[in-house]
DNA sequence: GCTCATGTTCCCCT
DNA sequence: CAGGGGAACATGAG
């Protein structure tokens, strides 16, 4: 599920649930815990009020006074409210007890995690992070895949370059530019990359609207899923290979 | 049984 | 040093 379209639909679900509360307590596998242990984070979160939750790329950032909570989700984390529902799913790895109610942290294979840093010191644990997909412009854009060499999709897939895109997003984004994720950054025209800016931001918009990238007959998302995948655009059967060590579906008539 | 999965990191090559 | 390829991580789905 997450890239930045579905983290900011988490962050939603944080600022309606979780801002301006206090935290009566959490539970969690020790396992999912990164830099803590379920006893450090109870003692750090238990009666801290959280404050309003923001998005960096992938990253959901917590803070609650001194102490900022993030979460990574992963390919299969999710963040979900149940009012009354009480029983924990085999998924939880983290749960947050609130007066009303919990806010579970759900993934199933466990790639991300929860770390807990000092609110004046979270950037030791998102490391090198490019600016965020949808608050850069266009000429920073521009200016960070400049002096980058290799694929135009390797580029858009390293967070160091830009923070918040993913495989989805990605071929989606290039599907929507007439971009082949193979060309590299030097072959493309000033117009092609600003082209591919607008349609990036459009698809991130749209998506994060939703809190996911909508698999709609008119994208590419809507497509690649299907026993016959075909450009929606002109019908082409659409290609599929591995680049940047991820599966790609592109159309080889029109991009 | 086998392949693949919306992410990140680490290691080895070129 | 920068990129590319592949494996590992953990676990379910088709």
């Amino acid at each position: 599920m997450p890239e930045l379209p579905d983290v900011e639909g988490f962050r939603r679900t944080f600022q309606r649930r979780a801002a301006g509360k206090q935290v009566r307590g959490a539970s969690c596998d020790a396992e999912i815990l990164r830099n803590s242990s379920p006893q450090a984070l109870g003692r750090a979160m238990r009666n801290s009020t959280f404050e309003a939750p923001e998005r960096w790329g992938k990253w959901l950032i917590c803070p609650a006074g001194a102490n900022t909570m993030l979460m990574h989700f992963g390919m299969t984390g999710e963040l979900i409210w149940l009012g009354d529902e009480t029983e924990r799913h085999p998924d939880d790895r983290m749960v947050l007890h609130f007066s009303d109610g919990d806010l579970r942290y759900r993934n199933m294979r466990k790639l991300g995690g929860v770390w807990l840093a000092r609110t004046d010191a979270i950037e030791e644990v998102l490391g090198p992070l490019g600016p965020d997909a949808l608050e850069l412009r266009e000429n920073a854009f521009i200016g960070r895949l400049k002096d980058r060499k290799g694929s135009i999709k390797s580029a858009l897939m390293d967070q160091k370059v830009l923070a918040g895109l993913g495989n989805l997003t990605v071929d989606e984004s290039l599907w929507h530019a007439r971009v082949s994720p193979r060309a590299s950054i030097k072959s493309l025209a000033r117009t092609d990359i600003s082209r591919l800016y607008r349609k990036m931001n459009k698809v991130l918009r749209d998506s994060a609207k939703e809190g996911l990238v909508p698999a709609k007959r008119t994208w590419l998302t809507g497509a690649r899923s299907q026993r016959d995948p075909r450009c929606p655009r002109c019908r082409a059967k659409l290609n599929r290979g591995t680049i940047a060590g991820r599966t790609t579906y592109w159309c080889p008539s029109c991009q």
